[in-house]
DNA sequence: CTGCAAATGTTATAATGTTGCAAATTTTGC
DNA sequence: GCAAAATTTGCAACATTATAACATTTGCAG
């Protein structure tokens, strides 16, 4: 799994889509899992950009492209990329981002910003250190963490010509 | 604001919900806040248990008692509390539960029993600490914190008779 | 090629949340 | 007090997000 360039900064982006696209291929490929056409094609939508997307806005760009899809044929693809850790659900978003860190068994945490929409996936080993203590502190086993922190990105802090 | 006992314990649960009225209307007039009937009633459903309510469970609560309400009158009472902070919003859930620490300026953390649905609020300075500087380390400047742990809880891992 | 399992198509519907405007109520300035 | 202004509530319609149920197709093993 590569390492990739930081969202906020210019960067070619293509490249963070194949990348993906390429790990996902082999992920899929070690866990015997078919990652069929509406499936990759959902994930590159989702790779598109930095900012997360709806899956009605999923469903309209396949419909853009002539594949006159329903609901569940979203949903599906996309229980099947979360399942594998291909995606990320942003939670107070109801909306789906690529996995920065696809493979390598994360607990995700997410810069929101508001002006931008840009989303950055941290991989926070002392946050997730906190979480687990302060879990532990009462007792409680924890399976899955939601970590997500909206505010403002250092490019719209920076300047004020956001996208 | 009055200390209050863990939700995991038995507890005199009714001492919960005046405690926590009690404060709302304190933090109301404090305010210049009008806590209305309807939002005073919305607060104590709430506060009926500790497990979080949906939007839609308050309505159908209301209309069991007589109250013909349609979802914007819950909706508008769920902002005016979580504006001034008397409850908060569980975002991996799309539910709401009354806030352990009204008017004590704290972010929420959330420990979820996917058992028995109780939710512990945690007061974590340790947790917040590393957020914060986890975003500090981005030059993201953090305004809201969505940290929402779901597991199971002490008294769900020790017997299971869950609630 | 056949039969099974996985994936997709299709229709309908459930669950959650919002907009916009009218009516009622409360507050405020006089 | 009383009228104007602001806030709150009622109400109808609608928008968005997600799932259920069942039919059909596709991929693959034997």
């Amino acid at each position: 799994m590569t390492e990739r360039a930081l969202p906020y900064r210019p960067h070619n982006h293509d490249a963070c889509v194949s990348h993906a696209l390429a790990d996902a291929r082999e992920i899929c490929r070690q866990h015997n899992a078919r990652l069929t056409p509406i499936r990759e094609r959902v994930l590159e939508f989702i790779w598109q950009s930095h900012k997360p997307l709806g899956a009605y806005d999923i469903l309209a760009m396949l419909g853009a492209e002539g594949h006159n899809a329903a609901p569940p044929t979203v949903y599906r693809a996309l229980d099947f990329l979360l399942q594998y850790g291909l995606v990320h659900r942003i939670a107070s978003l109801n909306a789906f981002i690529g996995c920065a860190h696809a493979g390598e068994h994360h607990r995700g945490a997410f810069l929101i910003c508001r002006q931008c929409g840009t989303v950055l996936e941290l991989a926070t080993p002392a946050v997730s250190k906190a979480v687990e203590d302060a879990a532990a502190a009462e007792a409680f086993l924890p399976e899955e963490v939601t970590l997500e922190v909206a505010g403002v990105c250092p490019r719209c802090l920076g300047d004020n010509s956001n996208a």
